[in-house]
DNA sequence: AGTAGGATAATCT
DNA sequence: GATTATCCTACTG
């Protein structure tokens, strides 16, 4: 068992980073993450506009899973932070690949280790994540799990930015990662987002 | 190094 | 019918 960090969301989206990650047989570090607000707060969110069939697993309580498909062919991979009906989560970007790594590099063939989970839609494949692990329990004893590291992520290394490829607010300063790690990935603003 | 265009389909208006 | 929380390839400098 784990407990999610307590505090505000961004509070709890740099307490993750650093957080394990499993998924069949492949494990991450999470290097980078996205926060996501809820109904009204966040124009870039899913749960912006309310609940829809999609988005329904924002609107539980936390610690489980939203994975969602993306531009006709990508899968991205969320955890639901916030309390019930807030519908807040964090997009987990990319992470170092630190068990399981076999099994990563036959899914993703032909890229460097470090580029393995360097990308939300490249996480995904590289733990096997698809439409059947949405809504997944991550906190109990099943197959995707999301757990603490034994050394917390050190605080002086997480830097903080715009939010990559959103649309709409991409002001709003929800990315953090650890600097200095080769599985950051690199920025890029959306195509219709305004030139900085 | 950085930038640009296209692939491709679920989801929402 | 428009939009999109991306990635890959190909180009320019």
């Amino acid at each position: 068992m784990a407990e999610l960090p307590e505090g505000d969301l961004t509070t709890v989206a740099k307490a993750l980073l650093g957080w394990e990650f499993s998924a069949h047989g492949s494990t991450v570090r999470l290097t980078e993450v996205e926060a996501y607000a809820g109904v009204g707060a966040d124009p870039a969110s899913h749960a912006h506009r309310g609940p829809t069939p999609r988005n329904q697993i924002m609107f539980g309580p936390p610690g489980y899973l939203y994975v969602y498909f993306v531009y006709g062919m990508h899968w991205c991979a969320n955890v639901v932070l916030g309390g019930e009906g807030e519908a807040s989560a964090l997009l987990l970007r990319a992470g170092e690949v630190v068990g399981g790594i076999d099994l990563a590099r036959e899914r993703r063939p032909g890229v460097r280790d470090h580029d393995l989970a360097r990308g939300p839609a490249r996480l995904c494949t590289a733990l096997a994540l698809g439409r059947e692990a949405n809504g997944a329990y991550l906190l109990g004893d099943g197959p995707i799990r999301l757990r603490p590291p034994a050394e917390p992520a050190d605080p002086a290394r997480i830097a903080t930015g715009p939010r990559v490829g959103v649309a709409v607010g991409s002001e709003t300063p929800w990315r953090f990662w650890l600097t200095g790690e080769p599985s950051v990935s690199v920025y890029k603003r959306h195509k219709k987002a305004p030139a900085s």
